[in-house]
DNA sequence: TAACAAGACCCCGAG
DNA sequence: GGTCTTGTTA
């Protein structure tokens, strides 16, 4: 391999022509902790792939790096700069990648410490919202003061924190707050959900964190081999990580203290999922001698974003003081459109978009609109469509998500491990083989007080005196030798040979197959691709050299995939769209933010200062993804839950420098583009903080 | 047990 | 507005 000969004469080597000052003095200090705060666009990715070029340079093993991204998109993208840099052979053994697959392959190594099998089931969050679900019933609890989303979210927010049920019960301000909030009984259900999880040899997202840091709080001399393994750690996006990662991040880098976190305070935006700033913000502090170093010149944006982003971000009581600055061109005033309905806003946006693209000539992946909402995508994409505007949609439901590939995900996750209930559930009468709900529920009661798998249960319906006809324990035999036949298959065949037989042998295909419905050919075109992906995946391992084509790889890589991370070629040049959180970290010339409101933007569910304060934040991340320039837009009614709701315009609108915005009607050109709307301008509307008015809607058919 | 209709709830964000 | 759950029939 050429590029990897002559160690001496590498990349890397002209480093002082490659950075600025500080971005050099950032990747060059390896000797000890160090934090790098690095504002919007200041080359931090750049910082972190030189870095760890650089630490190659001075004689450290690929596999002795561990780089933590936030998500796979970031991974893999730092993954092929390296690459770039050091050759593809040596970047393939660095540990990159996000928290969750990083800490999946530990624990699928060291499953058996945790009393659970390798082959574990990772369940996404419908997985866990289905199980919750089946538990309020069986505890019998009222479903109304249980919600399931409420469940799942505090379930969620405990694991966060590394509450464990046990500690839960025992935390009285914990118990007296589920007194007051009526649902006293919830410790119950976090138990029989942890007990399910475990029995069912499944980790929810939160598992593969909490289950990390127990590992190595309950297991030393596992930890030490990992810290030994790692001999330098670097982690982005610090500003964001929970107490979860924080811990076991600090845990591995303990002894040695060879770590580098990268982290902006201004683009802290998942404190909702447990993100705590602090972590970021006590680093320094935590290790002695840490080296700090401060990332503030913008390559990306305009003087004139920068400023106006600036400016919204000052009026954040709580941050660490920056100044981040662009010496780049001027640039663009914001454009700010107003609209009288969501309708007329998404109109708007299709029709300035279009008319920015006949100027500038880019191409539509140059462009990306932003909401706060993934509900706000549907109006948009109508306007788009209209105007033959090619895009595309990330969040909302993922390709992963559909019901025809869940449920073929759910028989390969049922052959692999064949304690996986929810699995289980999902397919023992789909397709419909006469095993209804009574008999599912004597099946999943006998296994529970016997403690098998339910697959176990039906295999052998004999053993456990089922009060079930006969006729009805033939079929459950049924369905268990043919799960039985899937799993002897998948002994010996790869992961597509058996994908392909469970599409067939179970009766999915000709599911589907029965007529010719838009929806049954999506569906078959679904299924196609899922079983292309499969392929694929076994190509890329057996070109990797990896023999082992296990299904189990393929399941745990799939569960922790989102949308972002399957793009096709014709998805190339399109016009993005996706929610503001979605967006961190990546860049576009011409973004438009739609939907700045008072009560979507900051949203409505914002109550505190700080959680204001977040949402500000989370408007300085969508402001600072444009490279050239930026369209702002707010409608002054919109459709939402089922009703047109009034709004007025965000605050954040004043909170951005007026100075940096087109005077509304500095060109001719009136901003609404249909005649019949009321135009108004940006000043119209105080900034009062109403309730919105909620009106019935009579478009009812 | 399956097919269909009415009704509830939702919508904050992601791995 | 759409999705998912529950209730009603044959």
């Amino acid at each position: 391999m050429a590029i990897e000969q002559s160690p001496a004469t590498s990349q890397t080597d002209n480093l002082r022509d490659l950075l600025n000052a500080n971005q050099y003095e950032a990747v060059t200090y390896t000797d000890g902790p160090s934090l790098i705060v690095a504002g919007a666009g200041s080359g931090k990715t750049r910082v972190l792939t030189y870095k760890i070029a650089y630490l190659l340079q001075n004689g450290w093993h690929p596999s002795q790096i561990l780089a933590l991204t936030f998500t796979n998109k970031a991974a893999e993208e730092m993954k092929g700069r390296i690459a770039k840099l050091v050759g593809e052979q040596r970047a393939k053994y660095l540990w990159m990648g996000t928290f969750h697959s990083i800490f999946s392959k530990i624990l699928r190594y060291e499953a058996s410490h945790l009393g659970f099998t390798s082959n574990f089931t990772i369940y996404d969050s419908s997985d866990s919202k289905s199980l919750i679900r089946s538990l309020i019933k069986e505890l019998q609890l009222d479903d109304k003061t249980y919600k399931v989303n409420n469940i799942q979210s505090r379930i969620s927010f405990a694991k966060n924190q590394l509450v464990t049920p046990a500690t839960y019960a025992n935390d009285s301000d914990m118990m007296r707050s589920d007194m007051n909030s009526k649902t006293p009984r919830f410790i119950e259900v976090y138990q029989l959900y942890c007990q399910r999880c475990r029995n069912s040899n499944a980790m929810d997202f939160d598992d593969l964190l909490l289950y990390t840091n127990t590992l190595f709080e309950k297991h030393p001399e596992i930890l030490k081999t990992y810290q030994e393994r790692f001999g330098y750690i670097l982690v982005d996006e610090y500003q964001d990580t929970n107490r979860a990662q924080h811990l076991i991040v600090s845990k591995l880098a303990a002894n040695h203290q060879r770590i580098c976190v990268v982290g902006d305070d201004a683009q802290s935006i998942y404190s909702f999922r447990g993100a705590n700033i602090d972590n970021m913000l006590m680093f320094q502090r935590q290790y002695e001698g840490c080296k700090l170093f401060k990332l503030e010149q913008n390559y990306r944006s305009t003087q004139t974003l920068v400023n106006a982003a600036n400016s919204l971000i000052s009026r954040n009581k709580n941050q660490i003081r920056k100044n981040v600055f662009s010496d780049g061109d001027i640039g663009k005033a914001i454009k700010l459109l107003t609209a009288y309905s969501d309708y007329d806003e998404a109109f708007a946006v299709a029709a300035t978009m279009q008319e920015s693209i006949r100027d500038t000539r880019d191409a539509y992946s140059d462009y990306a609109i932003l909401y706060r909402t993934n509900a706000q995508s549907r109006t948009l994409e109508e306007a788009l469509r209209k105007r033959a505007i090619p895009y595309k949609i990330y969040g909302g439901l993922s390709f992963y998500q559909r019901k025809e590939v869940k449920d073929i995900l759910a028989y390969l996750r049922l052959i692999i491990n064949p304690n996986d209930e929810e699995s289980f559930k999902r397919i023992i009468n789909y397709p419909a083989r006469g095993i209804g709900e009574t008999t599912q529920q004597k099946i999943l009661q006998t296994a529970h007080t016997h403690a098998v798998s339910p697959l176990e249960v039906v295999k052998n319906p004999a053993d456990f005196t089922l009060d079930i006809n006969n006729g009805t324990a033939k079929k459950i035999q049924n369905f268990g030798s043919l799960i039985e036949q899937f799993r002897t298959l998948n002994e010996d065949k790869d992961a597509y040979v058996v994908a392909e037989q469970v599409v067939i042998a179970s009766g999915i295909m000709q599911d589907i197959s029965v007529d010719n419905t838009p929806e049954n050919l999506s569906r078959k075109e679904n299924v196609q691709e899922l079983l292309s992906a499969i392929n694929q995946f076994c190509e890329e391992k057996a070109n990797a050299g990896d023999t082992e084509l296990k299904l189990v790889d393929f399941l745990s890589e799939v569960a922790l995939l989102t949308d972002q991370d399957k793009e096709s070629e014709n998805d190339k040049n399109r016009v993005t769209m996706m929610t503001v959180h979605a967006a961190k970290g990546l860049e576009f010339k011409h973004v438009f933010i739609v939907g700045l409101e008072e009560n979507l933007f900051p949203s409505n569910m914002c109550e505190t200062e700080r959680e204001l304060e977040e949402e500000r934040r989370l408007l300085y991340v969508a402001l600072t993804r444009a490279k050239i320039d930026c369209v702002i837009s707010y409608a002054k009614s919109r459709f939402r839950n089922g009703q047109t709701q009034f709004s007025n315009p965000s605050r954040f609108l004043h909170d951005i420098d007026a100075k940096y915005f087109q005077t509304p009607y500095e060109d001719k050109k009136p901003e609404i583009v249909r005649s019949t709307t009321p135009t108004f301008s940006k000043f119209d509307t105080p900034p009062t903080i109403s309730t919105p008015q909620r009106l019935k809607t009579y478009c009812a058919k």
